[in-house]
DNA sequence: TAATTGGTTAGCCATGAAGATAACTATAAA
DNA sequence: TTTATAGTTATCTTCATGGCTAACCAATTA
């Protein structure tokens, strides 16, 4: 019954709050415990663990208590997942621009070859403008 | 008064919904219609323009309506924003795994010093492999 | 043992996001 | 000139999100 959200879904609906994105980068410095986490923001403690649960379920972090306090780290290979993503659009996208230029040199050859044939033409496009 | 949400907002929060993220796929092998796009998914034409909205005003995404129809297409940059602040997020976090790499061989460099000066214990400590 | 600290649970509220329908506009095709 | 196509606008419902307070453990510290 629950929406099962994709891991894709959940990393980038995690990243866009910039909450969690500051967190995040905090936590690429090193872990730190939720109340170190939570002093520079202006916002009541339960509210803040709702930030640090949304990057949990996302698995961009993890936390473990010892004593009365949680400790957080960024999980090792969190961002991965997105980043990955990124670069496959990008290796399509990249497909499409070299086909595209490819594409262009062939209208350029035919151009040219086109011209061989006809110079007048080619020299001088008449009056339009 | 507006609530003024950052770039990276915008785009993170483009990028969460797998329908959006399946248009900007599409839109990377290729520029398309609103029709064209739209036609893969089970949804209303008007549900669906707000994804394209999201997407445009996110900035990943550009659009012009030419006659009736109206032709999108990727931002030509649109996926560098994001990107970057993946490799801005691994650099501090790589960093720090250099530094934490220093400290264990401080610390080994340390144990072993103190072990040249206490032989017996080493010897012992090679055995324990 | 009493008080403090660090988090946690539960519940409330306002806003916004994702979807839908219905009715409309403007261009293109018949 | 009618009809069909391709979007657009307006409005409604539902549910998720982000924030709050109040009350509640469970470890430390005094």
């Amino acid at each position: 019954m629950a929406n099962q959200l994709s891991r894709l879904d959940q990393i980038f609906s995690a990243l866009a709050d910039p909450t969690r994105r500051a967190i995040v980068m905090r936590l690429c410095a090193g872990e730190a415990s939720v109340g170190e986490l939570a002093n520079p923001f202006a916002m009541a403690l339960p509210s803040f663990m709702k930030h640090i649960r949304a990057l949990e379920t996302s698995g961009l972090v993890q936390s473990e208590k010892s004593g009365r306090v949680r400790t957080c780290r960024l999980s090792p290979d969190a961002l991965l997942g997105a980043e990955d993503w990124f670069q496959q659009q990008r290796a399509v996208w990249e497909a499409r621009l070299d086909r595209f230029e490819a594409y262009v040199m062939k209208l350029k050859k035919e151009k040219e070859r086109a011209a061989a044939k006809r110079p007048s033409r080619t020299t001088k496009r008449k009056g339009a403008e």
